[in-house]
DNA sequence: CTGAAAGCGCTTACAG
DNA sequence: CTGAAAGCGCTTACAG
């Protein structure tokens, strides 16, 4: 493997030269210049990371870091988007995207670690909990990083997010145009602020219509199936004419349990979701949903952090994606 | 964050010192060992992975590349497994993974940068197809790097892989014993070195019990379990009186078309898989299969790339790992 | 426009 | 057992 001196000597100029070449440093005489990007061409010289940081300079890599286990990342259907808008905004502006497996145990170590590589140009980390360990490190040190899911607490913090209680509040809104009085909700994980958010939509969306809010429809579905068919189990004792299950996956559980029971759908219990996952659109009766823009949260990320890192921004940057309607059958 | 220099300083030693009792270096005083660290922790010192690989040392960071799309990635269920097997594996070690998302068209870029980066103690590459570029620009650097799956032509490539050909060899073999005569097989991507294996295996196993290779019994199903469906379909009107698909999740596809077309497994006619995933276990009749340890072969690579970058492997070393029959009711 | 030089934060022989 | 010093491969003011 070459180094820059080595390429300097064979162009026959200097250190600095070569090293404004390869950074597209606009000072250098065109002529010069093109005898030196053959010289690194021929010679497959590759800069060193390790030292292009140490320098000072950039290493056209990210960190991405989703603390969640292995299982979970592969189960929730977000994820796979995610790193998909991730890594192509990333590939777009020739930078690489790294992700970082967390297991729970040895977090504390891997945050040190991400941190103090000092080989990351900044970091995006995703699927928030209320608390996160990383994130008030991250804080603490001068790395460039963005949220995808917006801070409960701290304001100065850039993220991009979903705007879940609006969306929540949509869908729940149009349950009760459609003559829906008794409405229950299966919620999230009670420690993500996502879920958090949507709960705050359907209350608002009963409140503002003079609806009660009865604690007794409003049960933990956790985001998985299982959670969706369980509660739905419940809710359907309990009477109610409509339910919304804060995430597809949990819709689909509830309407396998809906089913089960022999109720029709949406005549007799109204079911919708939130996401537009792919599954939303298969099921029998599909699902009337609200469309998360996974992708651009994704996109957003990166063109945030990139602007971070090169510092165009100074202000903490904070932006909200707006949900669609996603009008279907099931409600 | 504080430098090296700083605790030498503020512990009243060296640089060399503190850097000796950092990477564990058996000399030194117990007692100025004891002092050292303290100041370490109050000061919350981390040493720059950066600086540390540009010294000489080592990251403690290795990386995965898994060269394969966003989408494959998320669908082939011995992904999660092997991630989190060669996560936890490396944790032992106080190792770190990256794992490095490869978009395919930029990949060139990106293997220079996963072994110019000059940050990675070592890189694990799994789910090799025959040509992949990245093997190649590895074996020419001197970054220490393990395959999971072999390599068919370089013997001096360190790699696990399962015994896939010995494998499919078994299972055809026990259904050859349970009175089979015109088994077909489904076959793997076929520029994958696991798919020839495991269609070697099938061969084997005809040829050994004289029964007649038929290429019109020899389907393509990609891996994907819509071409299980529609391999089996094709190998129905070839009246085959039983089948070998060379992924679980090709059986289950298959399962699902001759269950369409009214057929009965295994009597009329049998299906046997490979890998024994979750799945496996679950379909009616449930699949008799063999099962692949996904989680060895990962847990094997990293110790096997850890003893190489410790140096105490020199000559090359293989490691071959045998599957298992796991009789159940479909076959 | 280009070069000499200092510096980034470590590690590791080499002396003592 | 410990320290002074050189070196890893870059970047970036600073001169010219």
């Amino acid at each position: 493997v070459p180094t820059l001196e080595e390429i300097a000597k064979l162009a026959g100029v200097s250190r600095s030269t070569v090293s404004r070449v390869v950074n597209d440093n606009p000072r250098g005489k065109d002529y010069t210049r093109a005898r030196v990007l053959d010289v690194i061409q021929k010679a497959n010289f590759q800069p060193s990371t390790a030292a292009r940081r140490l320098g000072g300079g950039r290493s056209g890599i990210i960190g991405l870091v989703i603390p969640v286990g292995v299982p979970k990342l592969f189960s929730d259907p977000c994820f796979p988007v995610l790193l998909q808008s991730v890594s192509s905004a990333c590939n777009k502006q020739s930078m690489t995207v790294m992700l970082w497996l967390a297991e729970p145990d040895y977090e504390q170590r891997i945050i040190n670690q991400i941190i103090n590589t000092d080989i990351l140009d900044g970091v995006i980390v995703s699927s928030m909990s209320v608390t996160e360990p990383i994130v008030e490190a991250l804080s603490k040190s001068n790395l460039p990083f963005v949220l995808i899911g917006r801070h409960p607490t701290n304001n100065n913090i850039n993220f991009v997010d979903s705007d879940n209680q609006n969306g929540a509040y949509n869908i729940v809104c149009h349950l009760i145009k459609s003559g829906k009085k008794k409405i229950g909700t299966i919620t999230g994980t009670s420690n993500m602020i996502a879920s958090q958010d949507r709960l705050e939509g359907y209350k608002q969306a009963l409140i503002e219509h003079d609806l009660e809010i009865i604690p007794d429809l409003i049960l933990d579905g956790d985001f998985s199936e299982e959670g969706g068919i369980e509660c739905t189990k419940d809710l359907i004792l309990k009477d109610v004419d409509a339910i919304f299950a804060a995430s597809d996956f949990m819709a689909l559980g509830a309407l396998k349990a809906l089913k089960e029971a022999g109720k029709q759908v949406p005549q007799e219990i109204a079911l919708v979701g939130i996401d537009d996952a792919p599954l939303a659109s298969t099921t029998d009766p599909p699902l009337t949903t609200v469309k998360q823009a996974t992708d651009l949260l994704g996109s957003k990320a990166v063109e945030l952090l990139s602007e971070l890192i090169n510092n165009k921004s100074t202000s903490p940057k904070q932006i909200i994606i707006p949900l669609e309607l996603q009008m279907r059958k099931s409600g």
